[in-house]
RNA sequence: GGGCGCUUAGCUCAGUUGGUUAGAGCGUCGCAUUUACACUGCGAAGGUCUGAGGUUCGAGCCCUCAAGCGCCCACCA
């Protein structure tokens, strides 16, 4: 039946706004109401998150459809850059492959193919759930158009002096060989060490070596951590001989390139503008002052490397340090770490690091540590903070309107919660890396300038050309030979354009005609990923906010409220429950039980009172169909009898409400109302009622009435129903003795 | 360290600006009917709305505090 009747609307061409019939009293649709769908991942199989997205955004569209409004849904699909490439490698590693045996096109190839063969299975799903959506405008994210302007947005920025490329502390997934934005790091606590070291202070030419024993170098005031108490390990006469710092990475230390205290310590004010000896490496490093540091923590004194810590980088930033790396991209120690370190592993290094240390008189005191580390959100590895060449969006800017925009109400979050999370969040924001090591993507437009044709070094990037194509001579240096960046965009950076990009490379007109959309309608769990940046981006590229609404749903928990997860195996799979219950009983129950802007817990028992639901719309049908044969409501004078006053009465206050809760996203309790009023005011009472009355008339005229009254309050029923149990709705549509529209799709939402 | 949210029937949750006997789905119990529909109808049991205090003629809803649970953000070495 849902096969036939997704036929059926495909077939009539309704799911495009430029096909859409008249109205009813023979106007046009003037209102555009436009949803841009948030584009399922292109390899990715739909779980019961996605089906709540096309149930709710189905819900909008085909409401304000039967409102008379020109709808459009724009689907789309998602390369998914990170994401996808993480699976695929996956896939590779079953195999008994990797990524790094491939070059970039090859890979790039695999992966293409690998999407290709999926490209279709979310689009069927979707179609499976009922998602009245415009397939003849479907976009992806690596369409030639789309990417044309992504460039042309980065163009733009580089314009504006909002781009700039250098070397930034990043954070490095080891696996995945690639950096990360902050928002994908995750933090888990883990059973850590705290070393405390100290370092000579350099007056001292030769400090006498000082044998490890906690119980002479351990002084009270460090476990303490009192304020008062004198500096850690004042020397004789009120110098100092060392300086001591408490540190959760010693191997780092290598890379030292200050320690630095607080401004407001007096414990250490003398010691600031001082050198100190780092030890193993015998390199003076300077002492510094910085206000990142909280003199309550440790020993007060904090060890600086610029090149592996993010506070340590600013830190360096702030006062000139040298950024010193001496971890590479594999995890293993570098040359800068010294030859007796370069080339171990981290681990190793670590722990040949504490016993030198310990050996050379310098380790303090070791003590357990409990802390948060950053790790990827995708494999879980520690996350590695690197100096790297990235390229980064100057945000500030474009957050301030963004903020302005909300602040006025230009663009509402439903929730206000939502509102509050996003404000916090923007009020804090930082600047935005947007190039990937990875090949899954799209290609950074930067073309290095090579100094001379035979050269194929490329570590001089002082000079690039910005050029979707390879350009012929570089206007500022005069090169001709060029290499191109091999980074990808972050796929945020493209997914932040989406509404736009995707209007303007459709149907001509159809940007100025449905941007800004209507309503942004996506989980909460991609506030900041998605929505934060298409707020920001849609402004800055378009002058215009990207949608007027944005309606956050929850997540969908199993019965347990657990997050469904694949490692958990409580993952349920949509179609399934379709197959097993209809699409119709799915989507129903999906929004049938509570607010969908919390977390909702998932129990296929709610999907089986929706199918029963379901067959008692049918049979209810059935009834009311096999007593409406040949009916025709014109030249009908109704006499109504006190019950038909009554039900009448009831439907309409029912429509009032349905309309309300629709137009404020309840619901729930727009499905709520709708089910009690069909259930247990037309088919317990009115049909009850009408049933005698047709089988044993008291008069012509109070047969003709019941059958009007049964035909209205049925097809007034279905239109409610119809936004949330499509299928069944038009099945029985198509089966009315009397109907003005050739699909209920395009009825006329009634009038109370 | 900051911020947000939740706590209502056995379970999952509604309860829109404070206004009679606090609702739904599922579950439980009793009765009825072979019916458009047993994927049914009628009815019943079941709640000191987390706790304490306050505002009010009136509080599940507003205010304060407390407890439990959950989430988000953050540069604690």
């Amino acid at each position: 039946m849902e096969d036939r009747i997704y036929k059926l609307w495909e077939e009539s061409g309704f799911f495009n706004p430029d096909n859409l019939p008249k109205l009813a009293n023979g106007k046009e649709r003037t209102k555009p109401y436009c949803i841009i769908m948030p584009p399922p991942n292109a390899n990715e199989v739909l779980h019961l998150g996605h089906a709540l997205m096309t149930t709710l955004e189905d819900i909008l569209i085909r409401y304000r459809r039967l409102q008379g409004d020109a709808t459009l849904w724009l689907p789309g699909a998602d390369h998914a850059g990170f994401e996808t490439q993480v699976v695929f490698e996956k896939k590779l590693e079953k195999e008994g492959r990797s990524r790094f045996q491939f070059d970039r096109e090859t890979l790039y190839q695999m992966i293409w193919d690998y999407v290709q063969e999926n490209k279709d299975v979310a689009r069927n799903q979707l179609k499976r759930l009922g998602a009245s959506c415009d397939w003849s405008r479907n976009k992806f994210t690596l369409d030639k158009d789309i990417v044309r302007i992504v460039y042309q947005t980065f163009e733009k920025l580089c314009k504006d002096g909002l781009i700039y490329r250098g070397p930034r502390i990043i954070n490095w997934c080891p696996k995945h060989q690639t950096g990360l934005s902050d928002l994908e790091v995750k933090y888990e606590d883990r059973e850590d060490k705290l070393w405390y070291i100290k370092y000579p202070i350099v007056e001292l030419k030769n400090p006498p070596p000082v044998s490890f024993d906690a119980s002479r170098g351990g002084q009270s005031s460090l476990r303490g951590g009192s304020k008062n108490s004198s500096p850690p390990l004042g020397g004789v006469r009120g110098d100092f001989d060392y300086i001591e710092v408490a540190t959760t990475r010693p191997e780092t230390m290598l890379g030292d390139t200050a320690v630095a205290v607080s401004p407001k310590d007096k414990r250490y004010k003398k010691l600031v503008g001082q050198r100190a000896l780092l030890p193993l490496m015998n390199r003076e490093i300077s002492i510094v002052a910085d206000s990142a540091v909280e003199m309550e923590f440790g020993t007060g004194a904090v060890k600086v490397t610029p090149a592996h810590d993010a506070t340590d980088f600013e830190i360096g930033q702030r006062h000139n340090l040298e950024s010193i790396s001496v971890i590479g991209r594999n995890d293993k120690m570098t040359a800068a770490a010294g030859a007796v370190y370069a080339g171990l592993p981290i681990a190793e290094a670590r722990k040949k690091i504490v016993e030198d240390l310990e050996a050379q008189g310098f380790l303090m005191k070791e003590e357990p540590y409990r802390h948060s580390v950053g790790v990827c959100y995708k494999c879980g590895r520690v996350i590695e903070p690197l100096v790297s060449e990235q390229w980064f969006v100057k945000i500030k800017p474009l957050a301030e309107r963004a903020v302005k925009a909300v602040k006025k109400g230009e663009v509402k979050f439903i929730s206000a919660k939502y509102e509050k999370i996003f404000q916090h969040w923007m009020a804090n924001i930082r600047d935005w890396n947007i190039s990937r090591q990875i090949v899954w993507g799209i290609r950074l437009p930067v073309w290095y300038c090579l100094a001379s044709p035979d050269s194929t070094q490329q570590d001089e990037k002082s000079c690039y050309v910005i050029s979707d194509q390879k350009p012929k001579k570089c206007p500022k240096c005069g090169a001709t030979e060029f290499v191109q960046e091999t980074d990808t965009f972050d796929t945020w950076f493209s997914s932040g354009q989406w509404p736009f990009a995707t209007l303007q490379t459709t149907n001509a007109g159809d940007f100025e005609k449905f941007y800004p959309t209507a309503v942004m309608e996506t989980g909460w769990d991609i506030l900041f990923f998605w929505v934060a940046r298409m707020i920001m981006m849609g402004f800055y590229a378009t002058g215009q906010k990207p949608f007027s609404q944005v309606y956050m749903h929850g997540l969908i928990r199993d019965k347990d409220k657990k997050k469904m997860s694949k490692s958990k195996g409580n993952v349920v799979n949509p179609l399934a429950v379709v197959d097993e219950n209809g699409a119709d009983a799915l989507r129903m129950a999906l929004v049938f039980n509570a607010a969908s802007d919390s977390d909702l817990p998932f129990n296929e028992d709610k999907v089986v009172a929706q199918k029963r639901f379901a067959n008692k719309i049918w049979n209810a049908a059935r009834f009311s169909l096999s007593n409406l044969a040949g009916f025709n409501p014109e030249n009908i004078k109704p006499k109504f009898t006190a019950a038909d006053k009554q039900i009448l009465k009831d439907l309409g206050e029912v429509i009032k409400k349905v309309t309300k809760d629709l137009d404020s996203f309840n619901f729930h309790e727009a499905a709520q109302s709708a089910y009690h009023f069909f259930w247990h005011q037309f088919c317990d009472k009115c049909i009850e009622d009408v049933k005698k009355r047709i089988k044993e008339p008291r008069s012509e005229l109070d047969k003709t009435t019941a059958q009007y009254v049964l035909w209205k309050v049925l097809g007034d029923s279905l239109k409610l129903l119809h936004p949330f149990m499509p299928f069944i709705t038009e099945a029985i549509y198509q089966e009315m003795p009397y109907k003005l529209h050739q699909a209920l799709i395009v009825e006329t939402w009634p009038a109370e």
